[in-house]
DNA sequence: ACACACGCTTGATCTGCGTCAAAACCGCGC
DNA sequence: GCGCGGTTTTGACGCAGATCAAGCGTGTGT
């Protein structure tokens, strides 16, 4: 019944109606963007509540769009699979973000999500989601989910394509950074819930280059690195290291 | 009057109400794919055809979104600034294709759209384009070709990320190669509008080093290049280039 | 037709990061 | 506590691709 490492702060329980009513994650979470006269249609919306151990798959690619799943807890990661049966990450999710986007362009999923700890998660139906679609507000609030989604991917590619390994480093620990305090959290003060190789597998990178340069900042007091805990200690050193080169 | 190296077929004058119904290009078009209930609402949405010469630019990073591009005929690249200045290509674009959708995101254009030689291209402005999403059936096809795009980028990102320059090199002629057959061209004879330069940003890699791959493919008999001028002989020996590492 | 500029090719050299290897660390079960 | 497997760190070395440089096409404007 407990959920090892997860953030959920009350004990609602796994199935419930309208639960993001009372969800502490406010209005973080995908549906709640919507405008008062729509709200009526979540309890709707949101059928299932999922729990997911480290390692589990949300879904793989290849698999018919269930619909879409808003993170409650946890953190996951979407990989898409290469032609030499490798996996290639191609982002990191936190609560609040929305996966299967992706899947409503041939309505297969092209990526595979994993859980990279326990993690909780709303699954829409895909015939709800319809419905729902149905509203022009609700239609306008899922493009505007997936224009940011291609802005934040095509931004993404464009760094992994061009920068060097010190520049993705230091913009991959200001953008964690970021998220973090949009979440309220501290922006300075985090985990790492991914291992150094999969921070080096979304980089373009390999983990020991992921570890000398984590290792390269701490020496320069930029950072403080023990694990996969990290205090940033100078973050506009890091911010000029996204720009200039070497 | 003459559009140079324009593949358009009739004399359709420039600016025309309906124009699609009689387009040579039929039904690669984006609104040529809504089902016959709803094509009346076209000559509405389509309101203004924007010729552009190579190297003017359709739309700017940073710029509001007018609405969503239709590429009538030519050739366009988008790019995405980055911290330092430079240009970051992150996609090639032909008649049939569709731009600014990442723009729908947050109302205004992360990339900017350069015509790589002359364009055509139509408009569909916001406000018309609202009206045409509060139908079903359009709001989904809207979805479908974000969704395709998530897709694309996100397939595009994990190669540059990976793969190495041989790789690259072949992915991207083959895909040149599927994208002419999509549009009824031949898939082995096409010639890339767009330099040496640009391909070897858009895949990560400098100039000389595409140059000389593609010099190395015409050494093994796999290709003929003659300038932009591409012929492939050896599609098998490409694909397998795109899995085989070295 | 000419020349100039620009893009392309090809060669030589340099270097950042990948590869291989070994040791330290950390969590976990017993 | 102890031993074990996996992750992380750190070092030494090599290579793919960047950089520097020189010559060659090709298209463009006069």
């Amino acid at each position: 019944m407990m959920i090892r490492g997860s953030q959920i702060r009350d004990s609602a329980p796994p199935v419930l109606q309208g639960a993001c009513a009372q969800c502490a994650l406010g209005k973080l979470c995908f549906p709640h963007a919507l405008p008062a006269p729509f709200r009526s249609l979540l309890p709707l919306a949101l059928e299932k509540r999922t729990r997911l151990a480290r390692g589990e798959s949300l879904f793989h690619a290849g698999e018919a769009l269930a619909g879409l799943y808003a993170v409650k807890a946890g953190f996951l990661k979407t990989c898409m699979p290469l032609p030499d049966g490798q996996c290639k990450i191609v982002g990191f999710h936190a609560m609040g973000d929305v996966l299967g986007l992706e899947g409503l362009g041939k309505g297969t999923h092209s990526t595979e999500a994993v859980a990279l700890n326990g993690c909780e998660v709303c699954l829409i139906p895909l015939a709800k989601l319809e419905k729902l679609l149905e509203h022009p507000v609700e239609s306008v609030h899922v493009r505007k989910l997936m224009g940011r989604e291609i802005s934040r991917i095509e931004a993404q590619a464009a760094a992994v394509g061009t920068l060097s390994a010190k520049q993705l480093v230091a913009s991959f620990l200001l953008d964690m950074s970021a998220r973090w305090e949009e979440r309220g959290y501290s922006k300075n003060e985090f985990v790492l819930f991914m291992s150094r190789k999969e921070i080096g597998n979304f980089l373009g990178l390999t983990f020991e280059t992921v570890s000398r340069t984590l290792s390269y900042f701490h020496a320069k007091q930029w950072i403080t690195v023990h694990g996969k805990n990290v205090l940033i200690r100078d973050m506009p050193a890091l911010q000029v290291q996204t720009t200039h080169a070497t």
